[in-house]
RNA sequence: GCCGCGGUGGUGGAGUUGGUAGACACGAGGGACUUAAAAUCCCUUGGUAGAAAUACCGCGCGGGUUCAAAUCCCGCCCGCGGCACCA
């Protein structure tokens, strides 16, 4: 009889490729009479290494979903295509001297042969190139359509320069400070370049993300980078000038602590100020050396912070009219909100920071609320009195110790404490309170210590509520001079010296303990939630209250606003590169002039003029020298037939221009033209968009949250609002997939080589043991090490699926065996749930057992045998294809119906149930599922080892959980 | 620093609505077949003690809740990923 191996060795995996081509088995079309299901991966950049067997991960991941979701009845899209532009291409062509177009029509042959050898069920009559000019000519319509909305303009920016590769990167490519592909230093430069708007649609980006079903993760990265932040806008007035200070902040009901403000040395105001600054040269010096730091030394050094005061410049609070100091620092970001802000030092960390440093008052104006221990949580019915406290820690003159007390009726440990009297400042309250519970006279040194804290709590010694406004001083004795002290302050408490190290576990006061932590640790600014105090109109109120109330009261003086702000900034959408998408623009000098002005776009960059829709697609011109320039200007600056040409609204001398689109605009749409992808009058048709609609289920990998997916999601919401696609969001549900690493756990790389190629593996084991082994490696979200060992096993199993066929007899009497029936819908209901939830490795497990099971059996009819074939096809479609025909079934397995479990044969009859006695496992039990519970409780009881265990004791409790256990208490 | 994910045999990993920990696979050991090897088939395989029945210990560490904890709660340790002076 013929072996699996027989069949591998005679190409019989290359037959059924040939086969589904020639059937069209896996092409579609839009069918309304079927529902659709499009699942979508990432397409590939087709470098010149071809396929490594990271590739076929999410490749064959989202092929076994396809393929089941086809042998349920689904209308499958399946599509494949390649995202060629790109600098690895450009690179390599250069440095062999070869044209990227040739380099990539050869790398993209390539990849097709290695993609039809594992046997993928794509719709190979959808391939999709993003080089290829009947591709590209709707990435330049569309973003024409982001010009014309005024959604696309130039601008003279700042970009990050990557000095290695040449070229400007976007703020997303930049990882570290460095470049994200060659980790190369990155400066600034000067630039004009193309900018698309995303930030105008950063509200709609984070809102859309809680309307899909993305994995946990990719939703959050999103909004990390889009990074919203809720707040107000308001002005500072300054001194003695009209211009104000525009700031944002996220804490407007923190603005009576605002004692001194902060501006970006890049601040405009700066140039306007600069007469009256007095110390000019100091701030110049100060700006000069700040724009130097590259982005990567900026946040290294931020541990230290500087900067210097602007001197004769004062800006005014506009809540107490107090005139406060006016600083620059380069901790404060000119491209972030106005690049100005109002320094808080007491709630925030950084400004705290600073004005330790620089010696700037800091002014509470938020007070924590330190909970009361549950048993002094404040009375019902009782009055509460209002009094402030201090708590004083009376450091030994000699000792590291404490005078400590210890309230034995209330069963507290505290530290001195005592109330705070009208007219006292709170040291001599400290001071006072410290001499008549301890007798302690004189004192050596004396500090206020961390903040003011509040406490609702229950006196029980007064019978009263009290709302406790405390503080902490600081009190070091000078020497041990004690006078008597009168009973009457200690009768609620025994006063004793306390070692430092024994204070932690000594003290049992919250409040307390709150003090005693900033002791030990020193004190930081308090960011939390608390009560507003020292504030005015605001005094009481918690956060939120006092924020609303603040921005109610600036918007009514005009002096400020709510205010969102985004950590999300422009995307740089020019590259000064050969290989990508030209930009589809010319600039007309005459236009810029006197032109009518006809979009957004227009208004926006006068006198840049779109090329007419019937002259796209602008082709990249053929070109020998494609070489990047150092000036950073793009190759095809150089190409004089190109650049000069003539305006396509006026007809006058008009220039191109020559920067191309980024490697992210192709991949920004490519999902749409799957639809539709032959269509040369629109990207795609309505029916086609209307009816393939969302993507369905999309997997990618982790790396591509951010950028890729922020784009995409972008460009079809733009899409969606001027009418061009049904959906305001791209893809119904996000997966992603973990890496395989190498056998060594480590990365797989050229440079290492350890890279596994897959065209190996396929000879050696097959394309369906390669397929199945890689989904059966590990959990499909997580990174998983490449074994080869692993793969050998897989095949193994085949081999053993293949020998099945020896257990049928389709001569004799119908082979029937129960068991293995109710083994075999079993495994149909686990395999199709795993499969819905990415849970492959215990699919192929579960398989594994069942074919285990049918050995020990020895029987198998022929039914079964084909259903066991058919949850296997999709991990091993050629394999299943040949088994299938060879055992007489018509057609072709991957579009024979997924196999239906009955319920009835999930359901046991009989079931293993566990004794315990005192939680341990003392017996095991074959009763009748239905038994009832009195039965297994005595049945239980009577198990050999379990009276052993029982014996000489109570019986308290037996518990029967139905099914799993019975569990005696005794 | 903040946010997220993870830590289970020699290895990859199952099991997380609390209920037989270690499914499945690899590796290892033993056996059958063979002149021999490979392949194949069968058996054993968390640790310790024991001939066995069985007992004790075991899911990063320490506590807790529960008849019962890998799973829930509290406090830590380690690894990975994202963000990071974003006001």
């Amino acid at each position: 009889m013929k072996t699996y191996n027989d069949f591998l060795q005679e190409s019989g995996e290359k037959k059924w490729q040939e086969k589904w081509e020639a059937e069209k088995t896996f092409e579609v079309t839009e069918d309304a009479s079927k529902e659709k299901f499009f699942g979508l991966i990432e397409f590939p950049y087709p470098s010149g290494a071809g396929l490594h067997v990271g590739h076929p991960r999410p490749m064959t991941a989202m092929d076994v979903i396809s393929r089941k979701k086809r042998m349920e009845g689904k209308n499958v899209l399946y599509p494949i295509g390649f995202d060629a532009f790109g600098l690895p291409t450009e690179n390599y062509a250069i440095k062999t001297g070869r044209q990227p177009k040739d380099v990539t029509k050869e790398n993209i042959a390539n990849f097709i042969r290695q993609l039809k050898m594992l046997g993928y069920s794509f719709d190979w009559s959808r391939v999709i190139d993003t080089t290829d000019p009947a591709y590209y000519q709707w990435t330049q319509d569309i973003f024409l359509k982001f010009f014309e909305h005024g959604l696309a303009y130039k601008k003279n920016t700042p970009i990050n320069w990557c000095l290695s590769c040449k070229i400007g990167l976007a703020n997303e490519e930049i990882v570290n400070g460095a470049c994200e592909r060659c980790g190369g230093t990155v400066e600034k430069r000067d630039k004009e370049q193309w900018m698309l708007a995303i930030t105008k649609y950063a509200d709609k980006l984070l809102e859309g993300l809680d309307t899909v079903d993305y994995i946990e993760r990719a939703k959050i990265q999103q909004s990390n980078w889009i990074g919203k932040s809720t707040g107000a806008e308001l002005d500072f007035a300054i001194k003695n000038f009209e211009e104000k200070i525009r700031v944002f902040t996220t804490r407007p009901d923190t603005l009576f602590g605002a004692s001194y403000m902060v501006l970006s040395p890049e601040h405009a105001l700066l140039e306007m100020l600069k007469d009256n600054i007095e110390n000019l040269d100091e701030v110049a010096a100060y700006q000069k050396q700040a724009g130097l730091k590259s982005d990567l030394e900026r946040t290294e050094l931020q541990k230290d912070k500087t900067g210097v005061e602007l001197k004769g410049i004062k800006a005014i609070n506009p809540v107490n009219g107090e005139e406060i100091p006016v600083w620059i620092a380069d901790y404060v970001l000119a491209t972030y909100g106005t690049g100005a802000i109002m320094a808080v030092p007491a709630h925030d960390e950084r400004d705290f920071e600073f004005a330790k440093k620089f010696d700037l008052p800091i002014r509470q104006v938020v007070a924590e609320m330190i909970p009361s221990a549950e048993k002094d949580i404040p009375k019902e019915g009782k009055e509460t009195v209002r009094r402030q406290n201090v708590i004083v820690l009376v450091k030994h003159p000699e000792e590291d110790a404490y005078f400590c007390l210890d309230w034995t009726k209330q069963g507290w440990t505290s530290f001195v404490i005592g109330g705070k009297e009208n007219g006292e400042t709170w040291e001599d309250a400290a001071i006072r309170e410290m001499k008549e519970e301890t007798g302690y006279q004189n004192i050596k040194s004396i500090n206020l210590l961390g903040f003011e804290t509040h406490t609702n709590f229950f006196a029980a010694h007064k019978d009263v509520n009290r709302y406790g406004e405390q503080r902490a001083v600081y009190i070091e004795l000078a020497d041990d001079e004690r006078a008597e002290v009168d009973p009457k302050e200690v009768k609620n408490h025994d006063g004793k010296w306390v070692k430092v190290e024994d204070l932690h576990d000594f003290i049992n006061l919250d409040n307390h303990i709150y003090y005693y932590n900033i002791f030990k640790e020193g004190e930081k600014a308090f960011t939390g939630e608390g009560i507003a105090i020292n504030s005015d109109f605001l005094n009481d109120l918690k956060k939120e209250e006092a924020i609303e109330k603040m921005i109610a009261w600036l918007e009514e003086k005009g002096i400020g606003e709510k205010k969102d702000n985004f950590r999300l900034r422009d995307w740089v959408f020019s590259r000064q590169r050969y290989w990508g998408e030209p930009i589809p623009l010319v600039y007309c000098p005459h236009c810029a002039e006197n032109g009518e002005r006809k979009s957004k776009g227009e208004e926006r960059n006068p006198g840049w003029i779109p090329l007419d829709r019937k002259d796209l697609p602008l082709e990249l011109p053929h070109v020998e020298k494609y070489e990047p320039t150092d000036n950073g200007d793009s190759p095809l600056a150089d190409m004089r037939e190109f650049v000069e040409t003539t305006c396509p609204r006026c007809g006058g001398e008009a220039k191109r221009e020559t920067d191309t689109m980024p490697n992210w605009a192709g991949s920004s749409w490519y999902w749409l033209r799957y639809m539709d992808p032959h269509n040369d009058t629109a990207f795609a048709s309505k029916e086609a968009l209307n009816y393939w609609g969302q993507v369905d289920w999309y997997n990618g990998g982790m790396e591509h949250t951010v950028l890729h997916l922020l784009y995409s999601r972008f460009w079809n919401q733009f899409l969606h609002d001027i009418g061009e696609v049904p959906h305001s969001e791209p893809y119904a549900k996000r997966t992603s997939h973990g890496l395989i690493l190498a056998q060594d756990g480590e990365k797989m790389s050229k440079s290492k080589g350890n890279v596994v190629n897959p065209d190996d593996m396929v000879a050696k084991f097959g394309a369906d043991a390669l397929r199945t082994y890689i989904m059966f490696m590990g959990p499909f979200d997580q990174h998983v090490a490449w074994s080869e060992e692993g793969l050998k096993g897989v095949k193994k199993f085949f081999d053993r699926v293949w020998n099945l066929q020896e257990f049928i007899c389709s001569e004799q009497a119908y082979l029937f065996s129960e068991d293995v029936e109710r083994e075999i819908h079993k495994t149909i209901k686990k395999v199709g749930d795993d499969i819905e939830v990415l849970g492959f490795n215990t699919a192929i497990a579960r398989m594994m057992e069942m074919v285990n099971f049918v050995y020990k059996k020895k029987a198998l009819a022929k039914e079964q045998f084909g259903k066991i074939l058919s949850i296997l096809s999709p991990f091993a479609p050629h394999m299943t294809e040949e088994l299938w025909e060879k055992s007489g079934y018509e057609g072709s397995i991957s579009i024979a119906p997924w196999p239906v479990y009955d319920e009835k044969y999930l359901v046991e009859d009989m079931v293993t149930l566990v004794v315990q006695v005192n939680g341990k496992v003392r017996a095991k039990l074959e009763v009748a599922a239905d038994i009832s519970e009195e039965d297994v409780k005595a049945l239980a009881l009577a198990e050999e080892n379990v009276v052993k265990w029982v014996e000489g004791k109570d019986v308290r409790k037996v518990i029967y959980v139905k099914g799993k256990l019975v569990s005696v208490v005794v």
